[in-house]
DNA sequence: ACAAAAGTGTTAACCGTACACCCATGC
DNA sequence: GCATGGGTGTACGGTTAACACTTTTGT
C-alpha cells in the first residue's frame, strides 16, 4: 500500500465522470446518528447478568409513543462518532468504555410513516410504491454501538423519557429499530470472541470470575473457568496485577487487568479467530460486513469488522468452526455432577 | 430476539427527548455514495493474477485532476446499495458478483478542499480549525466495495477518466481515498478467510487451481495444492460439478461450483473463522467494525462484519491465531525443491 | 472440619501443516 | 517415456475440550 498522500482526509467522493448537471443533491435526504448502547446488569427475576439497553419515547409523530433509540441529527460541524458520543451523554450521563460505528442503514422505504411496509426482509426487489403520507422525510441512519460500564450504567437512573429495557426481551421499536439491535447484538456476540471488547463492561481490575460472567452474560453460556482463564492468560489479552481480593469465604482471587486499551472511535480491523456455531444473524435487517468477525477496529472508524458471522454459509477456511473460550456448558450450579 | 414488530423498516432515529426546536437538520451535510471495485487481472510483468481497481479522474475544483473513487451523491429515491450498483455500471458496464456496504466516513475534514488537514490519522482530539476555502460543503461517504468478475473486468475497455490501477500500487488520490481503499482491502483480504466470496471474482465453474489462483491473489501467498483442495471439500462450501477440462498436457482437472451463491446487497453477519498473522489495518483510515474476525454479513447491509482484524491486539479468544488454508508457501514453481 | 470457589494437571480428539507419492494426459 | 500439474495418503504437532484434582480462605 502505498500511502503516497500521506493523511489524506477530507473527501466529496465526487461523481468524477458524471456530466450531471446540479442533479438533486441529497433533495431531502437527511443524515442521523442512532447508538445502540449496552451495559450488564443482572436479570430482575434470576439475578444473573444480563444485557439492557436504553431506549427512548417518541414524542414525534411517526410512531409517537413507541421505544426507539436514541439518536438525533448529524449537526453540520460535528463528527460522526462525536455525534454518537453526544447522544449518549444526553441519554444516560455516562461515558462509553468502547464505540464503534455499525452500519448504515438507507432504505428508501425505512421513513417516517409507519405505513405499508409490506412484507420480508429488506429484499433487493423493487422499491415498494410509496405510502400516503406524503410528507415524511427519508432519512439515512448511521447507528453506532456503545458499551459502558456495569456499575456506571446502573447509577444513571432512569429519565423522563428514557427507559434500559433487556435486550434479549424488547417492546415494539419505531422503525426499523428492531432490526437495527438485532444486527448490534449479534455483532457484539460475535465480536467478543475475537476482541477485548469485554473490557467495555469492566473497570481497571477485575477478578477472572467477573471477566468471565461478562462473557457468559453475553454469549448466553456457561464457560469452563479452567479452561476460560488459561485462554485469557496464554492469549495475552490480561495479566495480573498482584493483588488480591479479601473476604470472599473462600480462596481470595487475584485481581487481572487487560494489557492493552481498547479505544472508543476509529475504524478497525481486527484479526478474526473463532466463532461458535456462528448463530444465523437476524434475517432482515442488518448490514453486511458484521459477520466476520472480522476481527478489528482499528478506529472503529469505518468497517463493521468482522468477523462476522455470514447469514448461514461458512467460509472456505470456515471448514473447522469449533468452540472456543471456557467451552462446554459444565455442570456448574445444576445437578450433582460433579464432586 | 422479539421481533415484536416483524420487519419494521423505514426509520427516522428520532432525537425523541430531544427538546430541540427546528435546530439544524443536517444543514449543509451532504451525502454520497462511493464504491471501492476489485477486479483480478494478470499483472503486466509478472503475469500472476493481482487485484486492480478502476479510479475516475476528478473534474471538479477539488482536487480537480486527480483519481478519486467511483461514485456520486445519494438520489432520494434510491437505497444506498442501489446507488452503487449504479455508480458500478456507470463507471465499468459491469455487474457486480459482490457488494457490500464498508463504511461510513463522515469526518468534518475530510471536506473538500485539499487544505491543511493537519496530520496524523484521524485522532479522537479536537476538531481542526477549518482551512481557508470556505465553500466546499461537508460530505459524508458511504462507502461499498464491490467484486467483479475478472474476465467481465477485462472486457470492459477504460473510458474517458476511467482508469484500472494495481490495488497495492495507487497513484496519489483524492481525499482520503487512500485510507478508504486501505480498508477496503483489508477487509477483502480478511473477510476471504472466512466467507465465501472467492465466488465474486469466478464463474460458476471453475476448477481448484483457478480458485487457488483467487486465494493466492488476493492473500498474496501460496498456498498448498493439497491441502487447500481438502479444505475447501470438506467444508462443504464447493462441489465437483462431474464435468472435467481437457487440453492440458496433464491430468484433466475436475471442475467444481459453489454450493451457495452469495448474494451482493444486504448486511450479513458471517461466522468468524481464523485468520493469518491478522496484518494490522491501515492506522489512519477505516472503520472499527471491520477487524475482525468477525463473521458475519447477513444483508451485506449493515456492519462492517467480521471478523475483521484489530490493529494488532488479538482477542482472547485470539489466542491461537494461526494459519489456514492450504497453509504454507511450498516451493511450487521456484527452486528445485520438490521432485 | 467443611464448603466453596480459585487455580493446576492431564488426556483424548481434532485440525492445520508438511510433504511423500500416485494419477492422467500431451508431447 | 517423460514432464507437468492434478489429486491422495499420512504422520507430526499444537490447540481445544472435558474433567479430575489440589489450594486457600471464611465460618
Amino acid at each position: 500500500m502505498r500511502a503516497v498522500n500521506a493523511n489524506a482526509h477530507a473527501g466529496t467522493d465526487i461523481w468524477a465522470t458524471e456530466a450531471d448537471g446540479p442533479e438533486g443533491l441529497d433533495g431531502g435526504v437527511e443524515l442521523a446518528v442512532s447508538t445502540v448502547i449496552f451495559a450488564l446488569r443482572p436479570h430482575p427475576e434470576s439475578g444473573l447478568m444480563t444485557l439492557w439497553l436504553p431506549l427512548v419515547k417518541r414524542i414525534r409523530e411517526p410512531y409517537l409513543g413507541q421505544w426507539a433509540l436514541p439518536g438525533g441529527p448529524l449537526r453540520p460541524d460535528e463528527d460522526l462518532e462525536t455525534s454518537a458520543r453526544r447522544t449518549l451523554l444526553r441519554t444516560t450521563s455516562v461515558e462509553p468504555r468502547y464505540l464503534e460505528q455499525l452500519y448504515a442503514f438507507g432504505s428508501v422505504e425505512r421513513s417516517g410513516t409507519d405505513a405499508p411496509r409490506t412484507s420480508g426482509p429488506a429484499q433487493p426487489s423493487s422499491p415498494p410504491p410509496q405510502p400516503e403520507t406524503a410528507e415524511a422525510a427519508r432519512v439515512v441512519s448511521i447507528v453506532y454501538w456503545v458499551l459502558v460500564q456495569s456499575d456506571e450504567a446502573a447509577r444513571a437512573v432512569d429519565g423522563e423519557n428514557v427507559q434500559w429495557f433487556i435486550a434479549d426481551d424488547l417492546p415494539p421499536l419505531a422503525f426499523d429499530h428492531d432490526e437495527i439491535i438485532a444486527y448490534a447484538l449479534w455483532r457484539l456476540r460475535n465480536k467478543l470472541e475475537y476482541a477485548q471488547i469485554a473490557q467495555g463492561f469492566l473497570g481497571g481490575e477485575f477478578t477472572m470470575a467477573q471477566l468471565r460472567e461478562v462473557y457468559e452474560a453475553v454469549l448466553q453460556r456457561r464457560l469452563d473457568p479452567a479452561n476460560f482463564r488459561r485462554q485469557m492468560i496464554t492469549s495475552k489479552a490480561v495479566e495480573p496485577t498482584g493483588r488480591k481480593v479479601t473476604g470472599t469465604s473462600h480462596r481470595p482471587p487475584v485481581l487481572y487487568r487487560f494489557r492493552t486499551r481498547i479505544g472508543a472511535a476509529a475504524p478497525e480491523h481486527v484479526p478474526r479467530v473463532r466463532s461458535r456455531s456462528a448463530a444465523a444473524p437476524p434475517p432482515g435487517a442488518a448490514p453486511a460486513e458484521a459477520r466476520s468477525r472480522p476481527a478489528h477496529d482499528p478506529h472503529r472508524g469505518p468497517g463493521p469488522d468482522g468477523p462476522y458471522h455470514d447469514p448461514g454459509t461458512a467460509g472456505p477456511a470456515a471448514s473447522g468452526i469449533t468452540p472456543d473460550l471456557g467451552t462446554r456448558t459444565r455442570p456448574h450450579t445444576e445437578g450433582p455432577v460433579r464432586r
